[in-house]
DNA sequence: TATTGTTATACTCTATAACTATA
DNA sequence: TATAGTTATAGAGTATAACAATA
């Protein structure tokens, strides 16, 4: 087994230090990276119950219910009931929390995007590599 | 200009993602992410200010204050008075924060470790380069 | 009785503003 | 007056335990 150590290391420091630097850079938006996060779920995928979404984003039914919360106070999505399922919740993006996706997505990340826009494009190719392989490593 | 919002969008998540899974896995030891990440500094350098280790960590100086608290109360540093200018505090390991920070490379990234093990070395060599460029970009 | 979600509570990490001590 | 650090306070994000509503 080769000496991956030193790797784990350097990886965990590197992403602990660009997440601070993000969250620094990103009260310029009003909704916070988690609730972005839990959002572009739902707008990718349309309506999901509060469990599953709990799910999607790896955190406990308790810290998803706060993430909703402030999703909806800023009118982002509304809960429903489930017909199917009276115990059930199930949370929809609103127009206004779809306009904030897209204005997001287009605008938001001027910061980050401009960064990699300066990188040699050979630097870009290994960070897109290395953002598919983190997300199977944190599946995990 | 090439498009570089989407792979902007991607690493975002991708890290997002991942600081809250090495979170979930790393209570098993009894120091946090953060006061790792600080401990390792004075660790390979020496004895620092706790206003070079705010700059160093790339937090106010209120939070390194919380940090030092944390990793004094623990028993891994200590802090002296600076002789050489009494408004300064020098911030030192001590033995026991040698022996935590040596327990903790060789031991405690066993989660993460096996992960990369079981990667193609190819994936490794990725995530290698990319977090010599992750830390670049975090110090902008 | 089991499941879904919320509430209560607590801990970590971070920040700004105000303060103390020293230069 | 300026600098280094701490304290006071607040907000985001997370968790476990206890609870209510529904199946």
């Amino acid at each position: 087994m080769p000496d991956v150590a030193p790797l784990a290391n350097e990886l965990r420091l590197a992403i602990h230090r660009m997440t601070r630097r993000m969250r620094q850079q990103h009260p310029t938006h009003d909704l916070t990276l988690t609730q972005i996060s839990a959002l572009a779920i739902i707008w990718r995928e349309g309506p999901i119950t509060a469990g599953d979404l709990a799910v999607r984003e790896q955190v406990r039914p308790p810290s998803i219910t706060r993430v909703v919360d402030g999703l909806e106070s800023a009118g982002a999505v509304i809960r429903k009931d489930n017909p199917a399922d009276g115990r059930q919740v199930l949370v929809e993006i609103t127009e206004d929390g779809i306009r904030r996706m897209e204005s997001y997505v287009e605008a938001r990340e001027a910061w980050l995007a401009q960064l990699l826009a300066e990188l040699p494009p050979k630097d870009r190719e290994t960070l897109h590599r290395a953002a598919v392989i983190l997300n199977e490593l944190a599946g995990h």
